[in-house]
DNA sequence: GGTCCGACCTGGCAGC
DNA sequence: TGCTGCCAGGTCGGAC
């Protein structure tokens, strides 16, 4: 479910061998993963020259030497792979390296009959770029910078930039009625997090999920923003997480999955101890999305 | 304007 | 063994 870390991730996998490249042919394979017309957008991205691979929240931002702005969202399973001519994947100069990390690789390379590649883009240097998306709910545009520009706007705080304050959070909290785990989801407030990192932070902050945002207070926005920080920058640190190893779970554009899975301390973890007080981990939905918490130290 | 909820999408899995 | 139905969850759009 890529969130925050794991797009930070693949942005920082992609960036490297996508700068200054050109896109030669375009092949969209599955209609609904780009707006408008496959063909339309083939036509919008032949010829096209990649100036810069970045983030803002959970999209990937492409940008143009035209100006123009390529984004893609991988909602729940989209993928993007960087393979040379041959078909394999390079090893990144990044990571934990060398044999580990080659071991660690899932057999997900791509394959020209791979039924889950919905786009396929040839580069100027005999590399290929592929969206795989089992669940093709990710999708993608090319837009004018103005419309990014307008977009991007309606779009919350980054967490990990300086314009996320322990103040910024609390006045945003303070203004919202909803549970604060529904509130952390909400992209238009915080952009990037999602439900693994919310129910992790509200978790390391000792708040309840189900405790209103406008109670949330000064002293709890503090910590609650200390820990959204410092989950995120761990996250980041270990390259995201990877829950399983079915073709739906988060691997970089390399075919490697991330390990912050091993540091979780309520997710998916329901009837297990709470790491702090021993209390069961508990699991309810809120907003139509699993919520765990420990009921017995987070108030 | 804020909040809530269904729809989208498909593989995995439990239950029968 | 095979079928059915539920679950996973990020975003959008419509309803309230």
């Amino acid at each position: 479910m890529p969130e925050l870390p794991e797009v930070e991730t693949i942005v920082r996998r992609l960036a490297p061998r996508l700068r200054g490249r050109t896109v030669v042919r375009a092949d969209v394979r599955r209609a609904n993963v780009v707006r408008g017309t496959p063909q339309r957008f083939e036509r919008a991205v032949t010829g096209a020259r990649i100036e810069s691979v970045s983030r803002r929240g959970k999209f990937l931002v492409f940008r143009l030497a035209d100006g123009r702005v390529w984004w893609s969202h991988l909602r729940m399973t989209g993928q993007w792979r960087v393979e040379r001519e041959r078909g394999r994947t390079r090893p990144g100069p990044h990571g934990r390296g060398g044999r580990v990390r080659e071991s660690r690789r899932m057999d997900v390379a791509h394959r020209p009959d791979d039924p889950y590649v919905r786009a396929v883009f040839e580069l100027d240097d005999g590399s290929t770029l592929s969206f795989v998306d089992v669940r093709t709910l990710g999708e993608m545009e090319i837009v004018s910078a103005r419309q990014w520009t307008r977009r991007e706007a309606a779009m919350g705080l980054e967490p990990l930039s300086p314009e996320f304050t322990p103040q910024a959070l609390a006045e945003r909290l303070a203004a919202s009625r909803r549970p604060v785990k529904e509130f952390l989801l909400d992209q238009t407030r915080i952009a990037g997090l999602g439900n693994i990192y919310a129910v992790e932070a509200l978790w390391r902050a000792g708040i309840s999920p189900r405790r209103r945002a406008r109670s949330v207070g000064v002293r709890r926005a503090v910590r609650l923003h200390r820990a959204i920080v410092d989950v995120l920058r761990q996250a980041v640190e270990k390259a995201g997480t990877s829950l399983g190893e079915t073709s739906q779970d988060y691997v970089d554009s390399e075919g490697v999955p991330g390990s912050f899975q091993e540091f979780l301390d309520v997710y998916d973890r329901e009837g297990e101890p709470c790491r702090r007080c021993r209390t069961p981990i508990r699991r309810i939905v809120q907003g139509q999305r699993s919520t765990y918490y420990c009921p017995g130290c987070q108030r």
